[in-house]
DNA sequence: TTTAGCACTCAAAACGCACAAGTGCTAACC
DNA sequence: GGTTAGCACTTGTGCGTTTTGAGTGCTAAA
């Protein structure tokens, strides 16, 4: 945070950084003028644009035409972000209200994740995005089957974090609760612990050998199963406040705008970006990616920062924030920060923490397919 | 749609068809020069012009400004809508196309509609909708536990349906098999076939008394039973394809994009529209709303179209397509009758008609709360 | 090294103007 | 009566020109 970074005078940091935050509130190119006058910078403005001409050559600031002020380039924002950024707290109101809000009535990790996405995007007045990547590998620990009515049964498939999906399996033929007791037994000894990937003949056929009378079972089962370990490699990602990009200028392009809406339509390729793992964090495990750093094309001029979700110091989701690359990075970092710890708290600690939720109540477990 | 229908002459009715028509596909108003020579009426401009202004007087069409060509009102859409529209007849490879795509190892519901959304809305290129009303008034039919860990019990709620949802138990103290079989008994006893709106403090307590000594699960399973029944007035709705609005000009209006925009991002009001059963049905139950027809102010200039989905004569959801007043009506509606009708049928009819999933994978029951 | 001054550049706004499309109306026509 | 031709009128659109103003780079002086 206070090296001498690349040679940099403490004075043109300043400059950049004071440009860049002004240019982040108004979105106009700023010049040389506005830094003496608005600023206070006690220097005269030609003192002022030979250090701009000067950081322009290094590539921080840029001109969008000659007789315009400067405007911070994308290794602008970078340097900005890993060496220039404060630090910036959340008040205590912010804080309380976003506690608040996460901790009512929520306990699955879905509707957490919602709940931190919109507030997300409420309280930044961007739009925030909220993922579950599903891990590849995903195996069941354990099966149980409810009898539901006489041609279908419920399947239950406990998985290794303690949560767990059902799937209604019909039956072609009437099925007993012995039935019922077996397919669990057989499920459990064959494929409790094996990822999709390895469902096999052979596997099929054990299961099938092991149900004996109630073979016919076994079909219909393993499919329900593997639906549910192979969706498992798509994941989910939900998109909240899209209109707010409307409130900034830059969006006030149709190109632009379109290339944003359908980036948000293709919701995969975002998804690939924010679990692939790939982006280097800064502290804190934030990552943020700006302009072009970003592997889909459209994110010229617009910049996605996000955060994995932690359970149990496994990652279990990501909540983050896209917005035009001047966004107000020191508060929607702060933001995303708090936002996530809280969520891992809300999870991690369970229900018995939160008095007004009463005793037990918790769930981490996610019910939905 | 053969009628007289409110003394229009044929003539007339001719003239309103094409210029909706003419509209619909150029988005430009249409004058009566365009009518002579693009639509070949066997009359002079002059008699068109009279026409035309004798059916500006009647509301069905307006003038953005004097020199302009004519433009439908909404009367005028609506009066097409309900007499003029012919029917479309969507072209086998269309029929097949959407069939295949709906039928590719879709099982619930959930993943159908979205399905049939996604779909909707690339054939048509408009945004489309999916909804999933819940029924205030929800009960569970029967419930099921099973043990998770020491801790922790996995409620079965079945509903009346058959469909299933799951919610994890928290128990302060460790469950024994024994005491997630009582569970289940007390619950059957005392909330089976109870709205949430029923759940009074003596139910409660029937439920700790039937419970005993395992009185301590009580507390927590109510509340999660209830989380479920009470989480059915929300409802669910998801929008795609938004990004489609901008193929249209009428949208290239930064107040109306951000109008439809915050329109989708408001889905509780979406959903009170398409849900509150208050539009009334053309033909083939499809729901059409012009413009300011819809309550929601927004919708001004867009037209929603869209049809309930039913499984075995219970509405389950809807789904639906949004665009501008000037949309494609017949195609539209032809296909959203289509999807509507196969995604009932393939709920209905099950997997087993569909010989590429084999026997008795089909699945209604949904999952997710 | 800093500053004042000045000429220069360039985007955006303001203006004026011609053009084209389409109308309403009147008068003639069948 | 219904239909048509002709003409004056209205009005949005496109286009080139001008004006304005913010901001720069450069030079010369402090």
């Amino acid at each position: 945070m206070k090296t001498t970074s690349g040679e940099l005078s403490e004075r043109k940091k300043q400059i950049l950084k004071t440009v860049i935050e002004a240019y982040i509130e108004t979105g106009e190119p700023v010049g040389s003028k506005y830094l003496m006058q608005k600023a206070q910078f006690p220097f005269s403005s030609a003192t002022i644009r030979n250090e701009m001409a000067e950081l322009e050559e290094l590539g921080y600031l840029e001109q969008p035409h000659t007789s315009a002020g400067r405007i911070p380039s994308e290794s602008g924002y970078r340097f900005y972000v890993d060496s220039l950024v404060e630090h910036y707290d959340l008040t205590n109101r912010e804080i309380a209200e976003l506690k608040s809000a996460l901790r009512s009535r929520q306990t699955e990790l879905d509707n957490i994740l919602d709940s931190a996405m919109k507030l997300a995007s409420s309280m930044t007045n961007y739009p925030a995005l909220a993922v579950r990547p599903h891990a590849a590998g995903l195996v069941v620990s354990r099966f149980e089957t409810v009898p539901i009515d006489t041609f279908s049964l419920l399947l239950v498939m406990v998985m290794p974090d303690g949560s767990a999906k059902t799937k209604t399996v019909k039956s072609p033929r009437p099925v007993t609760r012995e039935a019922c007791t077996a397919l669990a037994a057989a499920l459990n000894t064959c494929l409790s612990g094996v990822p999709a990937a390895e469902f096999t003949l052979p596997l099929m056929m054990d299961v099938e050998k092991y149900l004996g009378a109630y073979d016919f079972l076994a079909n219909p089962a393993i499919k329900r199963v593997y639906e549910v370990l192979a969706a498992g490699d798509v994941g989910d990602l939900r998109v909240e406040g899209v209109n707010r990009l409307l409130s900034y200028p830059e969006y006030c392009d149709f190109d632009r705008l379109k290339d944003m809406l359908t980036m948000f339509e293709d919701k995969q390729e975002l998804l690939d970006v924010v679990a692939s793992g790939k982006v280097p964090a800064i502290g804190d495990d934030i990552r943020v990616l700006i302009g072009r750093e970003n592997p889909l094309g459209t994110m010229e001029n617009s910049t996605l920062i996000f955060k994995p979700v932690k359970r149990g110091g496994h990652t279990v989701g990501a909540i983050g924030i896209i917005g035009p690359t001047r966004m107000d990075y020191p508060r929607v970092i702060a933001m995303i920060n708090e936002l996530s710890a809280s969520i891992s708290e809300l999870m991690d600690a369970g229900a018995a923490h939160l008095p007004a939720l009463g005793d037990g109540t918790d769930n981490g477990g996610t019910d939905n397919g």
